[in-house]
DNA sequence: CTTAAAAATAGGAATCATTACTATTTATGA
DNA sequence: TCATAAATAGTAATGATTCCTATTTTTAAG
């Protein structure tokens, strides 16, 4: 008996499903108290790290020192903007070959990589 | 008088550039208590945060959720190795191309980009 | 349909890095 | 020398996250 099913992990994972902007733990536990009144907040980490772990939602971390969680677990990229704070899925190629580069001048095993890019976002930019 | 002399910050400073494995503050703090005894923790914090403001050192964010530092305010990447949690200097040359890659297919202004790669230092794959 | 055991939860306490506060000390331009 | 802005030490506060525990829920098996 390894995962068992639980209501309040299928409302969250349900819930990340619905937005593409990579909410914080917080934002998660706000929004699907809506749904779910009692659910609490330990419950709601637990279970964005335990999904997290199993591959099912990524874990997003930039400099703003809180954790952003994403449904889309595909490989893709980031873009922060440094005046809203939004966070924008860029559609690009992988960038799979910068390890190749960083791997030239170093006797290490390099296996991933971790990119985002900022500056100002289309909406911000106008105003 | 906008920024005035402290020794403190001297040897905050000075710590940090005999080091290349990008301390914590609570490393730094450690290690400068033995030359300065009872400077506090809040200080070293203090102008780790002023020095990195001002330029005079960088501020590093890898996902183990401490702060690094690092006197060498040049660009350059680093390697983050998953077992030992060593970070090492890369020598690359720089990836600002990729920002082009990512700005075709998005409106707003890209700036910068954070870059850092993992996997198994030369060390830990021997062992 | 029970039931037992493992897994999950709610709620709150604890942790840990970092920042804020405040009375005192220090650097420095006049 | 002196006035004052800046910095410090020490400690309290913050905020995200994890840990703890008694209780509840899921689920496999009889």
């Amino acid at each position: 008996m390894a995962l068992k099913y639980s209501r309040q992990r299928q409302v969250i994972k349900d819930f990340l499903m619905t937005r593409k902007d990579h909410p914080t733990a917080d934002t998660v536990y706000m929004n699907v108290r809506n749904e779910y009144p009692n659910i609490s907040l330990g419950t709601v980490y637990r279970n964005l790290s335990l999904l997290a772990d199993i591959g099912e939602i990524q874990r997003l971390r930039f400099d703003d020192g809180v954790d952003h969680f994403d449904a889309d677990t595909s490989a893709h990229y980031h873009f922060v903007c440094t005046q809203c704070g939004r966070i924008i899925d860029l559609r690009m190629d992988s960038l799979d070959h910068i390890m190749d580069l960083a791997g030239r001048s170093f006797d290490g095993e390099i296996r991933g990589h971790v990119t985002y890019f900022h500056g100002i976002c289309g909406d911000c930019r106008e105003s």
